[in-house]
DNA sequence: CTCCAGGCTTTAG
DNA sequence: CTAAAGCATGGA
């Protein structure tokens, strides 16, 4: 099964490569895309993004296809602000996923001072190691491990596939995801579920706006990393060093957009668009 | 060799 | 309360 969206607005290059998701690869004439234990073939033929799948409403919503975003584009150029306007001119096709909550958790668990291929590679193993194998028109593939089978594991277990010190954070919010579940989690505002996730072992601040934002389609959070720091000084010339200020400029600044504004700075600063 | 990467926890003041 | 040390790993 398959559907298709106009290009303009949806760039698998730009979806893929600005930094929100750590599980996809190039596959034919286009990239293959993973999220829990779902998996599709999306590659655009000059005007059309065409995305094929067998849970085809699934990445629909994923792809946050329901969302116009030259509206959003048009909000956000509003601002007159240079350095975004030239963002959005040069990102005009990426869109904000609406990615699993769980795999969210332990994903930005694992970014934290560290790089977005080794981040891959970690997560990549993980999922060879603890998901579920499954099949898929376009091959076999391992699932994000459910948090059941990530709370089997010790902390032995992920300093083995290469996590470092963040094996305890994994294994310590593991069993207690795996005992919680996440559903308490769902009906919460922002400010409500950051607080709650900062409770849980390895994530602060950052991570917790990363799962807000990408997890739990709070588009009102604005992550505060090193990237978004150095363009803080460097592109807006800022003077502000703690990141929680930082964090407070940018949201009172953009309001209700600043998860998408965030990502638009984001990856024109670290792809050097 | 040092520095850095989608930072957090722990400890000291 | 804020500030800083310590932390695994691999690539530049």
């Amino acid at each position: 099964m398959k559907f298709d969206y106009d290009s303009t607005y949806f760039n698998p290059t730009d979806v893929l490569e600005c930094g929100q998701i750590f599980r996809f690869e190039p596959f034919k004439e286009g990239y293959r895309v993973y999220s829990a234990d779902k998996d599709c073939y999306v590659h655009t033929e000059g005007a059309r993004t065409i995305v094929e799948s067998d849970h085809p409403d699934y990445f629909y919503n994923f792809f946050d296809l329901e969302r116009d975003y030259s509206e959003i584009i048009k909000m956000a150029e509003s601002f007159g602000v240079t350095f975004l306007t030239e963002a959005c001119h040069k990102a005009k096709g990426l869109r904000l996923l609406n990615q699993n909550r769980e795999e969210m958790i332990y994903s930005f668990i694992i970014s934290q001072n560290n790089n977005i291929p080794r981040i891959k590679g970690i997560i990549s193993r993980i999922c060879a190691g603890l998901g579920q194998k499954t099949d898929s028109p376009f091959g076999d593939f391992y699932a994000f491990p459910t948090s059941a089978a990530l709370a089997s594991k010790e902390p032995e277990y992920y300093k083995a596939l290469g996590a470092g010190y963040r094996d305890v954070f994994l294994s310590d919010t593991a069993k207690r995801i795996a005992a919680e579940g996440v559903s308490h989690l769902e009906d919460m505002n922002y400010d409500e579920l950051r607080k709650t996730l900062l409770t849980y072992k390895g994530i602060g601040p950052k991570v917790a706006d990363c799962i807000c934002l990408f997890g739990f389609g709070k588009r009102d959070a604005f992550p505060v990393d090193t990237w978004i720091e150095k363009l803080y000084h460097e592109d807006f010339g800022g003077t502000l060093t703690d990141r929680s200020k930082i964090n407070a400029y940018f949201t009172s600044l953009f309001g209700a957009y600043s998860g998408y504004v965030q990502q638009y700075l984001f990856y024109a600063k670290r792809a050097n668009l």
